[in-house]
Formats: C-alpha cells, sequence, structure tokens
DNA sequence: GTTAGCACTCTATCTCTTTGAGTGCTAAGT
DNA sequence: ACTTAGCACTCAAAGAGATAGAGTGCTAAC
C-alpha cells in the first residue's frame, strides 16, 4: 500500500459519490493531484481490488467501492474540515427558536435541521430526559372530577395529564394531596422515578388519600414518558429521491423505525458509521447510518444521526454531525439558567 | 344506456380494481350475472367507450375505466354496504383509547385507524378546537422568572407554555393576574379569542399589571393554535406500495400537505370524491381522494378523508369514511360529560 | 516502475421478429 | 332488432440477434 494507491482509493470514493456511476482509469487519470497515466491507475486499482477495497459490477466496468472501501476512506483518508463560522452561525440559527427554550425543543428542532441540511433522514434517540430533575408538581382542577396533573422538569419541558377521581377534591384536600406530592417529588431526578419508588410513593398515603390514588398514576405515567427515550425521525422522505436505495424498504425502515434504537444506543463513543450491511436486518441495502453520541452532565444521554444512501459525501455530512452533537452537548450540559431550572431557593414556592 | 352497459361498466371497474390490468371483453363475458358473449359485451364496451365511461390504453388492450367511469360507478353503481355490526365494533375499539379521552385524542386515533384499515394516506383538517370553550386558565410559577399558563378547553384540550417575565411574581401579583385572566378568558369560546380581542385585553390591564403582559402574549398564541386548524396526516407510506403512483410525485405531496387544506376545506356536504387529474396541481397523477365533513354543534368543524391510488376499492373504502365521520360528529356532540367539561356551577373554583 | 497498445469482455442499446391478447367488423342466427 | 361466431387486424410486450463502446488485463517497450 503506498501513498498513491490511497490517493487513488480516495478519488475512486470521490467520483463514484459524485457520478453515481462506476469508475474507471481513464478518469481517475485524467483528475490533478494524479498524475500518472491510466495504466498505471489501472495496476493499482487492481490491487485495491484484490485487497477488497474495489469491486467490478461487471468486467468491463469501472471500480465502485466496497464497505471496506469507503471505511479505510472515511477513517484515513478523508479531508475532516471542520464548519466554517458562517455555516455555524447559520446552524445555530437554526437551532434557536423564538421563545424560551428547552432541550426537548432544542433537540426536535437539531433534528428537523440536521435532516434539512444533509438532505438524509435524520433520527435522534434522547434519553436526556431521564437525567433530569422535577422541578414541580401541580394538581389542577379541571371540571367534574378531573384534575391534571402537571409536571414540569429541570430541562424544561412541562407534561400534563388529566385524571379522573371518583369525586370532587374540597379546597383543602387538594392543598393536601399538592403538598403531599411535591413533598415527594419536587427534587427528585426523573431517573430514580421508577415504577417501585411510585409504588412506594402510593404506599404511603394514608388511607384517606388513597382516594386520590389515580393522580399518583397519573403521574406515573409522564414520568414513564419521560424516562423512557424519545426517538425521533425527520425527514424519511429525503430518503426516496435516492436511485440506489429501494423504496420498499424505505417504507419498511419508516414503519419499523422503532428497532433503530438498538443501533442508536449501542456504546461507542465518538462518531460511528455503518453500512447497511453489516448491520441487523432493519437498515437498508446500499444505505448508511451516521452517529454520534451527546452528553450532559458526564452521561451519554442520546444519539444522533442520519441515514442515507452509502454513496454519501462523508466529508460534508459527518461535520455535521460532529458539530451538532458537540452543540446539543454544549447546550444541554450549560449551568441551568432561568426558565428551564428550579434552583433551591425558589423551588419550595 | 341500458341496464346491461350499467352492469358491464360496473364489472369493469370492480375488475380493473381487482387485477389493476385492462379488462378485455371475454374476462367481462364470463362474469357470473352477465350472461352473453364477449362479442355482445364488446359491442357494449365500444359504446361505453364513445359516451367516455371507458378507455383503451391503446388499440389491442382491454377497457380502464375513466374518471366520468369511476365517478358513474360510485354515484350510481356501486352498492353502498353499511359496516356490518362486528365491524363497527371493532372500529369503535380502535378510536376509544383508554384513559380520559379528549376530541384531539379521538381524531387522532380515528385518523391512524383509517390509514391502517383502508391502507391508503388518511388526511384530517380539523377545526373543531375553535368551536370550543376555555374552561379553566392556570398561570403556574415553573422557575426564576418563568411562568407557565395553562388553557383547558371544554373539549378537554390541554395545552401549556412557558413565559418569561422581568422578574418574579408576589404570591398577591400572581392572584392578581389569575383572577384577571379567569375573569376575562373562562367560559370565553375559543373562536372569539381574536388577536383583537387579546389586544384588548392587554388594554384592560392596568399599568401595574402590565409588566405582565408576556402572559396574555403567552395565551394569545395557545389561543392561536386552537384557532388554527389541525392538519393530521397518518400512512404516508402506505403510498409508496402502489405502483400506479409516481413515488415523486407522493414524495412532493407528503412535503406539500398543507395545500390539501384548501381541498379538504372545500364547502359541500356529505362524501366527495375527488380524482387527482381534475384538481390542483397539489394532488398526485393516477390519485383519489374521498373526503367527508364531520360536525359539531351544527357546524361543520372538519373534514376527514383519505388518499389513495384511484383504482381503489370504493365500495369498502367509502362505508368507512362514512362510518367514522358519522361516529366523530356522535363522538364530539355528545353533550360534553365530566373529564371534558366545565360546567357553570363548578367553573370558578 | 511506468506506459502505450491491443485483444478481450460484457453491458447497454438498437432493430427485427414473434407472439398473443384484444379489438372491430361482417355475416349469419334467433 | 339484437346477439353471436368468425376472422382479419392492431399493437404492446417479449425475445433474439447484432452493434457499439467503455473498460479491462496483459504484454512488451521505455
Amino acid at each position: 500500500m503506498n501513498e498513491r494507491k490511497l490517493k487513488i482509493l480516495a478519488a475512486v470514493v470521490e467520483e463514484y459519490v459524485r457520478t453515481g456511476e462506476p469508475v474507471g482509469s481513464k478518469v481517475i487519470a485524467s483528475l490533478p493531484g494524479i498524475g500518472v497515466s491510466a495504466a498505471t491507475v489501472r495496476n493499482d486499482m487492481a490491487m485495491l481490488e484484490q485487497l477488497g477495497f474495489l469491486e467490478q459490477p461487471h468486467t468491463s466496468a469501472g471500480r465502485v467501492p466496497t464497505i471496506s472501501g469507503y471505511r479505510l476512506y472515511i477513517e484515513e483518508l478523508m479531508s475532516h474540515p471542520s464548519l466554517p463560522g458562517e455555516e455555524q452561525e447559520r446552524l445555530d440559527k437554526m437551532l434557536a427558536d423564538q421563545g424560551p427554550m428547552t432541550e426537548e425543543l432544542l433537540i426536535q428542532n437539531a433534528t428537523t435541521a440536521l435532516a434539512e441540511l444533509t438532505q438524509c433522514a435524520a433520527v435522534v434517540s434522547d434519553f436526556s430526559p431521564k437525567f433530569s430533575v422535577i422541578s414541580k408538581v401541580e394538581v389542577i382542577p379541571a371540571g367534574k372530577r378531573v384534575y391534571v396533573v402537571l409536571l414540569i422538569t429541570s430541562a424544561g419541558s412541562i407534561k400534563n395529564k388529566a385524571c379522573r377521581l371518583e369525586f370532587d377534591l374540597t379546597n383543602e384536600q387538594l392543598a393536601l394531596v399538592s403538598d403531599f406530592l411535591a413533598e415527594h417529588l419536587e427534587g427528585v431526578s426523573v431517573e430514580e422515578l421508577s415504577e417501585e419508588r411510585m409504588q412506594n410513593l402510593t404506599a404511603a398515603m394514608s388511607a384517606y388519600m388513597m382516594t386520590m390514588a389515580p393522580l399518583v398514576e397519573g403521574i406515573c405515567e409522564l414520568s414513564r414518558d419521560l424516562r423512557h427515550h424519545a426517538l425521533l425521525f425527520k425527514g424519511e422522505n429525503n430518503l426516496f429521491s435516492y436511485e440506489d436505495l429501494d423504496k420498499m424498504e424505505v417504507v419498511q425502515l419508516i414503519e419499523h423505525k422503532d428497532e433503530l434504537v438498538q443501533l442508536l444506543d449501542d456504546s461507542f463513543s465518538g462518531i460511528r458509521v455503518m453500512f447497511g450491511e453489516d448491520e441487523g436486518s432493519f437498515v437498508i441495502g446500499n444505505s448508511s447510518m451516521i452517529v454520534s453520541k451527546y452528553r450532559k452532565g458526564g452521561h451519554n444521554v442520546g444519539s444522533l444521526g442520519v441515514i442515507g444512501p452509502m454513496r454519501l459525501d462523508y466529508a460534508k455530512v459527518i461535520p455535521y454531525i460532529a458539530y451538532f452533537s458537540q452543540k446539543i452537548t454544549d447546550l444541554i450540559s450549560e449551568e441551568p439558567s432561568g426558565q428551564d431550572s428550579m434552583t433551591d431557593e425558589n423551588r419550595k414556592e
């Protein structure tokens, strides 16, 4: 493996990504920076094929990168430009939404932006709510025997659910149950709100308060929502524009997107590129998936990535993913400010 | 136009819908209930073609229904079976969700179920929130200078939004603004909550309260959400399975689904079938769209429909649409009970 | 180690032919 | 007057060669 062979491999990948056609020795030879004849390129390509980095669709066609070829290109050969400053600003603007910003919204915006920019499907598996803290619990009467429980987290998420009781609460009862819930839940991290803990909570209620158990049940459900990861999937339609992806497989993928979670949640660090053929059956042939983790308070709390054709401009897409995951990590790890915090002084009224 | 010609037209439509192939005179003649020779069928078909109900892809092919052909079939010839009882029960079960049921949820379930059952894309344009009444407004402190406004409607929807103020409110201030908002908004129909009215509300605030204007702004935004119709679009993927729909056009449609609203909101009554070619540019070729209105308190408050290939089993799909629109009308027009009402006695605490 | 030259391979494309389903028309039958 | 069998006709779809050309591997010269 000499320098030139690697250069040729890179050129084949880039040329194939650009045109979608198998690339021949002549085009490569004519590229600036090669400076050898087509025959020489042919020899090198034959070698690269033997090594498993290139393949021919048929004898008289040009070469196409294999998965190993792509992998080598991505890991060693590709230039990894970081995004230019103005581009970064543009992205930052896409992420910033008007109004108070919650983590939830931030991650939604990022998903949409990523799909838009890469023209791929963007997919995010977000566990971050799990690592936030209940900052407020409220019970609000909302009609005959109906009460809304409201949960606000340190990440700025506001969740509500209507619960039906057997009877109406008096003001005293309402105050009683509100205080009880506030006392036991505010300041507790979402992660700790296990089913078990919620059951203990019910158990801790006096016989008198047992009639208000549906409220606890409601909170239980809300916290289950928070603990479970959220899977976001945007820009699916982009996948239908690619000739090399099978439309039916795309439909399958969209319908079984839940199964992607397994791939997304695999533990790894940095940026990972996966190829359809290599992975589980739920990924499309000829596709690749580029994933990165984002972090919060030292934990991996989510993965974000894109799914696109294997023939993808990695040098363009990877910097996007890198930037977004870094940016999200920065933003959600920030010392919570204003709207998304409940510091000790003001938590208890 | 005699009886037999109509029977033949119906047979052609049904056969074409079943097989997707142009249908010839021989198949029709062999169908039970026809009882004449292929030659006779041929003569009749030639006549039907002259009248514009059938056409031939090319001279030596069978016949395919034209749009007029489909229309005649749907309006006059098709048997309109209503759904069998057990099927109705099954649908009712799909609509019923566990837990307190809101109109919003009901309509979401209906959309999903419709897409599932018909294997088409289901689309719903829902104006019903506009015709509900604000039953409760709450302001809840949620952190430093951040307050959540909560709006509950008679339809059972619960909306919230975080607002940021310039400073923290004292308990008295909170009570003041809460009372003020409750007094001016509870019992008011969402439809009446125009921008104008909200501005008047701000104007009616004392100079002292002006600092709390962001809360009104927040409510304004929530009410805008409620007033604007919601467009639901489910089962898009189903469209990719149909050979006769152009994949690219489907992508276009999905990306510009907002434009469908214009078609959905056209005023008409009963069930309406539209064909791609006839309508605006945003509908796909070879597709048809079946829409019905649903009502609440005497108004049309929404449209629900499916988009599928023109070659669709109308006799199966139309009854579904009919049943769903009737069912939704019944359910949302019901005297609001329990969770989704705020009757006078208990509205004001 | 590199390169020009050349025979070879194999797909994509084109044309030509064949096949067969389906028609329209005519003439006979009821 | 309507129906039907028969038949010639049409035309898309499928198949069979034939052709062109892009790209290769190999050899021999540089």
